[in-house]
DNA sequence: CTAATTGCAAAGGGTTTGCGATCCC
DNA sequence: GGGATCGCAAACCCTTTGCAATTAG
């Protein structure tokens, strides 16, 4: 899963350029190891990366750069809407340029995430917490359970 | 929202004894240690504790237990379903003895949780996933937002 | 010149693990 | 007596923070 190739909800490649008119769009400064952070990203396009993997990849591809500085980028980059984070509890976030609404597959053996339209899931209606005086700001919807690659591991691990 | 009284899908007060019941059903021993968490768990009914939450509640009890024994436990209860556990990316996991359908209210400010019951939540159907070779073995619905106590403590802090 | 940003290393929260001691059939 | 369980401390993963140096407006 980590090496995904296809994603069905964003089936139109994910550029740069697209990425800095984000930023532009809600000024937020585009210094040297924000670009470095971006076009990584790109580089990673579909696999959800961790911050740690984000990181990484980037020393790998040359760039001179922090690992807070990493974790500060993907998080201003949250802020201002130019990327969107997702995990499932207890594993590490992971972070992608998809902004459309969509849905999360969590694999519950690598912790991966796919994307996934349903516009059935998109109708959820919100519950009724006026009783307990609850102010709902969004709703998140998990489908736990096993990716293609993980399946496919465990049965060639154990036939 | 550490300190709630009241919950709403789980009027049924949880009981020590069925909790034992659960362990036997299960044939999970009821080692001294463990019967010291679940006594705790049924102190802290309605808060959704976090793991380490149980752990100082245990000691303030006066039960001589370590750290790693009470997460161990919790885990174990988990595994043989004697308890639930819940959280939000990012936040502890916090356990609870309710296994009746139910969803969770997160909130943004404590990462506390309430539990709400909705028929409408309950009746959401699985997103098709065949193409992607995806197994789902469940669907989670969080809904996320500020409740009631860190409301008024946010009114309170800036009038 | 001042504010924002960076890199590094250290600290932090939450959880797991290694291990000798203990308990229980 | 042997396997499960325990308590403790140390390790672990992921993330944030303190701070001096650097960069940008």
């Amino acid at each position: 899963m980590t090496s995904r190739r296809t994603s069905p909800t964003n089936d139109a490649r994910l550029t740069l350029g697209e990425l800095r008119k984000r930023c532009e769009a809600q000024a937020l400064p585009l210094t040297g190891p924000r670009l470095a952070v971006l076009e990584t990203l790109v580089g990673l396009q579909g696999t959800h990366p961790t911050a740690d993997e984000v990181y990484a990849c980037a020393r790998d591809r040359g760039f001179h750069i922090g690992r807070a500085t990493v974790y500060r980028a993907l998080e201003a980059f949250v802020a201002r809407h130019v990327l969107t984070k997702a995990a499932h509890a207890g594993t590490a976030m992971r972070y992608d340029g998809t902004l459309a609404r969509h849905h999360h597959l969590v694999c519950l053996r690598c912790n991966g995430i796919l994307d996934v339209a349903d516009e059935r899931l998109d109708a959820i209606p919100l519950p009724d917490t006026s009783k307990l005086g609850f102010a709902i700001s969004d709703l998140q919807i998990q489908v736990r359970g096993i990716c293609r690659a993980c399946q496919e591991r465990e049965q060639a691990d154990q036939p």
